[in-house]
DNA sequence: GTTTAGGTACGACCAAATTCGTACCTGTGC
DNA sequence: GCACAGGTACGAATTTGGTCGTACCTAAAC
């Protein structure tokens, strides 16, 4: 069962949820970003400046939250997201590869 | 452009297109029982047994197709899908391997 | 306290995906 | 010839997914 925000926990994972919320271009943007970033790194939703609205993008930082992708953490008046590279890792190795790899031009 | 078959060719395929038609369970499992037999299998729709009706046999294995995933060539009243697995391996390598690794169970 | 910026919640809309039934086509086998 | 099995095409119903506007909340800045 995921947790009190909605992060599941590495073990709960599934290549479904997983596989779908990498489908969408805007959050597989939101993905690249973070994995060619350092570890560790931790950004607000707004920094991404996807070209959607504000409600859009709290859907689509849900869905990458509830598959597992990243971490959503409080701090002060905003949400740092942060990937969950290790835990990602060990359940699909080499998914983050793929998606790094991908020319984000389209 | 697509063949008249509707096959892309490798450089044409999409991580968006492949990783929308392995979001569902069902083609994933065709997936995997591909990649797990024999290089060069090729199979019938119907040898899956999936368990919906034929008509959406048909839709499930058109999204695999023109996602690049499989080749489906004419044998006489049947039509053979086979793995298209050194063009899945080159455009996105590891990939195969993440689907043959889910547990297929629920 | 007031304002402001970052996010969320809710309801709504529209497009796409999934499913099905039915009709149809094409070879194989009798 | 005829029946049959494997697939496709089409249309229709339902669900899902992406998008938005608006209202609201919280904490920082003033």
């Amino acid at each position: 069962m995921p947790d009190s925000e909605g992060h599941p926990s590495a073990g709960e994972m599934t290549l479904s949820a997983v596989l779908a919320a990498l489908a969408d271009p805007l959050r597989r943007r939101v993905v690249r970003e973070l994995a060619s970033a350092p570890d560790g790194t931790a950004r607000t939703c707004a920094s991404f400046a996807l070209p959607v609205s504000k409600a859009t993008v709290t859907h689509h930082f849900r869905t990458l939250r509830e598959a597992g992708l990243i971490r959503q953490v409080d701090r002060g008046n905003s949400r740092m997201a942060a990937l969950r590279r290790t835990d990602i890792e060990t359940c699909f190795p080499g998914l983050l590869a793929l998606v790094t790899a991908e020319t984000p031009a389209p």
